[in-house]
DNA sequence: TCTGGGGTCCTAGGACCC
DNA sequence: TCTGGGGTCCTAGGACCC
């Protein structure tokens, strides 16, 4: 990228109510909110639903009040359509030739040559104009020199009439002096309420603070982001091709399991559609983890991860089956609340019952002991199971109502045959 | 009763070695 | 019985994003 390439992000508006609209017509000017999986909370919203105040990411169960009284459209998700659709919107920006990168499902950044700014907005005007003539769907466009200050336009584009190039010192000022840091791309809400503790209450605020004090406070990565706020491009090339660090597939249940062979066959669907994600990469993993979370909160997960040395797909579902049979052959029981209660008598006699804090100081090594005495074949040292880990692991995300069943996967540093 | 499913990067602290 | 320091590697956890 040039140092005077300048950057635009176009933003689909509201994209999962704007895809199902394309289908159901009828939607248009109302209520609409798309649900998760399961139809647990709200993923998206219509502007005629964020203009009721209902929140992103609020439970649907709290909602349902709300959604009859105000006959708020409510839809269950369609990720197929919306993948679908996404590909669409981004194979009509490539038709202009400018370098692309795609950074989600509804989002794009281009890089631009340096060009006269009256001239920058006609071709920005233009680019959305044919998304959504040809796609149907609407997106706004926000230009600038780097690519928070791109997300920073973009905002003001959907709050004006679609396009926004902050371009000039003065604009760039004037822009961010009543842009909320909270609303900074990379600032989330831990952050921006440090800042605003200090004082920091603007994204130009932000821009203008002390460097070494955002480093201290806060970390290297909100460092970046003052200093893309400056027009200091720090953040890279997004490259969809690379291989993922990490790849999950996990799901919660709308209701509690209760049996053991359930579990299984939850573990082993996710196990194999994360193969076959991971075969699409043409990957391998070096890591193979499984995580149960239980329902209610207070109790526990359960975490265990697996090296595996060979790990092609094929050999990673036969991996999680024996790491699975292992465990639960040795008295593992899945109890209806959700929780592990594992009962393993070896010749060193080691009980572990996750409901009892106590055993939150169970030895590691006499744990890994016991692995390896049940996965002989994966008998690495590392093999372990997470126990010290558990107390603080299970906190964050210990909210969570339902059980989820988890395969995650590492690609493996040195892979020799290359899947 | 019921709260998604993916990802990224950074950092502190422990293990291990000399 | 007491007690060092420096370096690397690994991992869990915490922040962020959509």
């Amino acid at each position: 990228m040039s140092e005077n390439s300048l950057l635009g992000l176009i933003d689909c508006n509201n994209f999962y109510v704007s895809c199902e609209r394309l289908f159901q017509p009828k939607l248009e000017g109302q209520a609409v909110v798309v649900l998760s999986s399961n139809d647990g909370c709200v993923i998206a919203r219509s502007q005629e639903a964020k203009a009721l105040g209902i929140p992103m990411g609020a439970p649907a169960f709290e909602l349902r009040e709300c959604f009859l009284k105000e006959k708020v459209e409510v839809l269950s998700s369609n990720f197929a359509l919306y993948g679908d659709l996404s590909q669409r919107v981004v194979s009509v920006i490539e038709e202009f030739g400018y370098p692309v990168e795609v950074y989600s499902i509804d989002e794009s950044f281009l890089s631009f040559p340096d060009m006269p700014p009256s001239e920058l907005e006609k071709r920005a005007r233009e680019i959305i104009a044919r998304i959504r003539k040809w796609t149907g769907i609407p997106t706004a466009f926000g230009v600038s020199k780097t690519k928070t200050l791109a997300k920073a336009a973009n905002r003001l584009a959907k709050k004006g009439d679609g396009v926004r190039l902050l371009l000039e010192e003065s604009e760039i000022k004037a822009a961010l002096s009543h842009f909320p840091v909270e609303e900074v791309w990379g600032i989330g809400k831990r952050w921006s309420l440090s800042l605003q503790k200090a004082g920091v209450r603007t994204a130009w605020q932000l821009r203008e603070a002390n460097e070494a004090w955002i480093r201290s406070h806060l970390n290297v990565q909100a460092l970046k982001t003052a200093l893309e706020l400056k027009g200091v491009a720090c953040i890279g090339k997004i490259r969809k091709e690379e291989l993922p660090k990490t790849l999950l597939s996990s799901r919660s249940f709308g209701q509690p399991l209760s049996s053991l062979e359930e579990l299984k066959e939850a573990i082993a669907h996710f196990t194999a559609s994360a193969a076959e994600k991971l075969g699409r990469h043409r990957g391998c993993a070096g890591v193979i983890g499984l995580f149960v979370y239980s329902a209610r909160q207070g109790h526990r997960s359960a975490t265990l991860t697996l090296p595996c040395a060979t790990a092609y797909p094929p050999t990673l579902i036969q991996a999680a089956y024996r790491c699975l049979d292992g465990i639960f052959s040795k008295g593992a029981v899945y109890k209806k609340a959700g929780i592990f209660l594992t009962e393993i008598v070896n010749e060193k006699t080691v009980q572990l019952d996750l409901l009892a804090p106590s055993d939150l100081s169970l030895k590691k090594e006499a744990f890994i002991r016991v692995m390896e005495s049940i996965n002989g074949t994966y008998g690495r040292r590392s093999v372990h199971f997470a126990a010290e880990g558990l107390a603080q692991k299970w906190r964050p995300r210990s909210e969570r109502r339902s059980p989820s069943y988890t395969s995650k996967w590492e690609e493996l540093p040195v892979c020799k045959n290359g899947g």
